[in-house]
DNA sequence: CGGGATGATTTGGT
DNA sequence: ACCAAATCATCCCG
């Protein structure tokens, strides 16, 4: 939209008063040419000098001087401003102007009341609300800085979606700030148009009546033209936020895989926290940081990963095996550095040889992992039932199921030194048990398909019975 | 290119 | 506000 254009549209609307105008002096000139006399019986003054003439000299008179009148937008300016001269002085302007007056007076009344009362246009009002809701309209809420601060905030190492956030944060103060600037060129416009026009109107006002009434009234058409034009401007400007918003959210919708290292973590946490893998407020913070993504991808990664698991827990069992082990594992490296010479160490290499234990139990064909892994993976679990699968499956009670709740993962050493302590008692003696069975079993999902609630462990099962025990659900 | 995997969004419930 | 479930949209591999 360009100022031209309002320009354009409110000289129309000027111009369409102005013909008005023009038509109501042509009803005044035809009336006072065909009739005899001027309507409502006004007498015209006699005619200074030409007293008992014939009446075609008076209305060649009061023709010329209509025509002059009617003509004078015609005219060059000069030309113009020589004509209202003698216009002016003209010896029946007085008698010609009141006599206007009066027509004026009977066809104003036909003219006022037809447009007044402008209610709130709803339309409007939406464009309006929709713009301050944007931040595109309203007080200015820091643009830039607030955008790189919030970016800034969010990052923590979050690229993608900072960049994203902020080129959409950019485009918006863009748009902002066009929206702003036209905004204010349509208001200047408006006021010097006003201005113009009033200037222009009080001006003819003295060739030909003009009411203050009327003067307002076309101040109002302009106003009315001007914020027609404005809600246009609104509207494009909503457009565009709108675009862009669906551009933004489809960039966000177009989503990249997380890196392999950020679905380790969050695997990690998710399978070493199976009894109840619900990431408090802290450790979604905390993983979202580890893992380079925001919150609320943390969240989503977990809720589909919840579903997804118990969907189909055994898709999900190599997996799972693979990430109890490494959570034994760490947690055995972890209680060994912590209690560095203790006799109850792994069976496993010097620590030096830690370091590289994640890679090996990655590579690991599926039977020897299942077979290792089924005798550690009580390792940090809690117990947990089937939803309606049918299936026979093993409840295993942990020792320490939720000692990982609101810390950090792998941070806590003691309860990695318990964990240990348990995989290494549980080796030996649960072996066979799960010899027929190298599946990973679910543990924590009750009958509903949900997840029970956290419990202290060893507090409901002792260690002894706990990880023993084998239920068999073939209700539902 | 098809289809499974996967991240994001929507919907409905508490 | 958070969750489960369904669904969408894209990625990605054979």
């Amino acid at each position: 939209m360009s100022f031209s254009i309002c320009v354009a549209q409110c000289t129309d609307s000027l111009a369409a008063t102005m013909d008005d105008q023009a038509r109501i002096m042509q009803s005044i000139g035809g009336v006072s040419l065909a009739g005899h006399s001027v309507q409502g019986g006004m007498p015209l003054p006699p005619p200074h000098g030409h007293d008992g003439t014939d009446g075609d000299g008076r209305k060649q008179d009061i023709g010329d001087i209509l025509h002059q009148i009617m003509t004078i937008t015609d005219q060059s300016l000069d030309e113009a401003q020589a004509k209202k001269h003698g216009l002016n002085c003209h010896r029946m302007k007085p008698a010609l102007f009141s006599v206007l007056c009066e027509i004026k007076e009977k066809t104003g009344l036909s003219i006022r009341g037809a447009q007044e009362e402008d209610p709130p246009d709803p339309q409007l009002m939406r464009l309006d609300n929709m713009l301050l809701a944007e931040g595109v309209a309203g007080p200015e809420k820091g643009g830039g800085s607030a955008a790189a601060a919030a970016a800034a905030a969010a990052s923590g190492g979050a690229a993608d979606n900072s960049i994203e956030h902020s080129d959409y944060r950019a485009k918006l103060t863009q748009i902002r700030q066009i929206y702003h600037t036209e905004l204010e060129k349509y208001e200047q416009a408006c006021n010097e148009f006003t201005t113009h026009v009033m200037n222009l109107l009080r001006e003819q006002s003295r060739t030909r009546p003009i009411s203050p009434k009327e003067i307002e009234r076309m101040v109002g058409i302009i106003h009315r033209k001007f914020s027609s034009i404005q809600m246009q401007l609104k509207q494009s400007t909503c457009e565009a936020v709108m675009i862009l918003r669906s551009r933004f959210l489809d960039a966000r919708r177009k989503r990249r895989n997380f890196s392999k290292q950020a679905t380790e973590i969050l695997n990690e946490y998710f399978y070493s926290h199976l009894s109840n893998p619900y990431p408090s407020e802290e450790a979604k913070e905390e993983l979202a940081k580890k893992c380079s993504i925001t919150v609320s991808q943390v969240s989503n990664w977990f809720g589909n990963k919840r579903i997804r698991y118990k969907k189909n827990i055994g898709k999900f069992q190599e997996e799972a095996n693979l990430y109890a082990a490494k959570t034994a594992v760490n947690a055995a490296h972890a209680a060994a550095a912590a209690v560095q010479n203790s006799q109850a160490n792994s069976p496993t290499t010097p620590n030096s040889g830690f370091q590289m234990k994640d890679e090996e139990f990655q590579l690991d064909s599926a039977e020897s992992k299942n077979t290792l892994l089924s005798n550690m993976f009580t390792g940090s679990s809690g117990s947990f039932s089937l939803p309606n699968t049918g299936d026979m499956f093993l409840s295993m009670q942990s020792l320490n199921g939720d000692s990982y709740q609101g810390a950090q993962v792998g941070a806590n050493v003691q309860s990695q030194v318990d964990t240990l302590r348990h995989v290494i008692s549980q080796t030996a003696g649960y072996n066979d048990a799960l010899a027929g069975n190298t599946m990973y079993s679910p543990h924590g999902l009750n009958a509903n398909g949900g997840w029970q609630v956290a419990r202290t462990p060893s507090s409901v099962i002792s260690p002894t019975e706990g990880p023993g025990s084998v239920h068999s659900d073939t209700s539902n």
